[in-house]
DNA sequence: GACAACGTCTCTACAATGTAGACAGTACGC
DNA sequence: GCGTACTGTCTACATTGTAGAGACGTTGTC
């Protein structure tokens, strides 16, 4: 009897049918183990056992591929608009990026560069639910539409920043860490970095979770104090 | 008599002799001018007037000059290290720092993205500078070593941070701006976005400069706060 | 002044990349 | 059964970074 799908040898390949989603899949999977710079379209067709230029189907270049890429991972974030408690729920989604990201370090210039590229109505829809999102929680909590944009700001520009920073910091290695890291700082000219060489031990273990918290605490108190919701939440 | 170069035209170019820094300067003004993507080594070789080769004399590979490209731009911040009022030095390293960016936004993806890939220790020492100085400062205020590289990563964070995200909402072209801005909204399905829809006008006009500051005032008295200078300033 | 050595720049060549355009194979409507 | 639309493939090309050998001019040494 013909099989279903005609293949060379028995038990090797079952050629998925392609998807975007199976598409986008796969390049993410790519990045996290290779890095971006694998991420080629030769090398994705090859991953997916079919020809590079299938995959134009379901990307238009290779900037839409970058861009899905973003899209998939930013989708692994769970935002409850609803949440009463407003502080509590941008600490837990803070939280939760920092993971994201830890999770897929490679991905993270491109959550940063891409938007620098693309005005912002132009960006893949899943890039913008977390603004959107935040947005309505705020707004529910009684912040004048306004005030949340600048709640907004300062937020996710702090988790953002706070999220490159630990990122430099952090070596993909992490048994050879302190090797590494001690090995580089061994490099500077003593002269001119008398601190940043002492610090060694220091930069060494870095909590990177209780540094976020601590600045959300600063910072949400701050914001809190600065502008209070209008109403009661619950509109 | 022998002019001491020849010239095929005598007005036409005087062909400089190449260096180091001639060969960052223009690849920043290239950056500057069309954009990251704008630098390959060919065109950067035609804007010199040198073959492409000629340019491994002075950076290793691509990736190597654009590491050049971000120490050129890093060099345009001065710090004072021996400023006595450390919040006022870090505010004016903000906001030099902001102007920096906004003086030249395409380096800025260079400026977060590649300290991402490099070892703290590897890094060009002029990216380095900024951060050994500002740990001068605070230490020079009376913060221990540890508790300074605290603030400065709250500090740094949040100043990156910041940065990016008023970048992403700056549209290039200032004229055009809300237009752009106003098209790029209304592609957004009206059922997702509501609340991001309306901020329209809001987004507008974004004060970079006063949500900076603002942003500033909180961080910096919460950790002024959290962590005390242990003994006088001045040491 | 001759000559060697060296630093600077150029030429040629190649492998790898993104992607346009024409085509093939398959599925599914009627 | 046949046309139509979708999915995947093949070929081809311009553009990129860069290796390797050499050309040119400057400079130091006898």
């Amino acid at each position: 009897m013909g099989s279903p799908q005609k293949s060379d040898h028995p038990t090797e390949a079952p050629k998925p049918r392609l998807s975007r989603d199976l598409v986008l899949s796969t390049a993410l999977a790519l990045v996290d183990a290779e890095g971006l710079d694998a991420l080629t379209m030769r090398r994705l067709g090859q991953e997916l056992q079919r020809d590079p230029m299938s995959l134009y189907r379901y990307a238009a270049n290779r900037a839409a591929l970058l861009d899905g890429v973003s899209e998939m991972v930013l989708n692994e974030l769970a935002i409850f608009p609803d949440d009463p408690d407003w502080q509590a729920q941008l600490r837990k989604i803070a939280h939760d990026l920092r993971l994201l990201a830890l999770r897929h370090p490679n991905v993270v210039p491109l959550l940063v560069t891409r938007p620098l590229s693309t005005p912002l109505g132009m960006r893949p829809l899943g890039t913008l639910r977390p603004l959107e999102q935040i947005l309505a929680l705020l707004i529910e909590a009684g912040f004048t539409p306004s005030a949340a944009l600048h709640v907004y700001r300062a937020y996710y520009g702090f988790l953002y920043g706070h999220i490159l920073n630990e990122l430099q910091e952090y070596i993909v290695d992490p048994e050879e860490n302190e090797a590494i890291l001690r090995l580089g700082l061994h490099r500077l000219p003593a002269k001119d970095f008398p601190h940043l060489r002492a610090l060694g031990p220091v930069l060494a273990d870095y909590d990177g979770d209780g540094e976020l918290d601590q600045g959300l605490s600063i910072l949400l108190s701050g914001l809190a104090t600065q502008l209070t919701p209008q109403h009661q939440p619950g509109s």
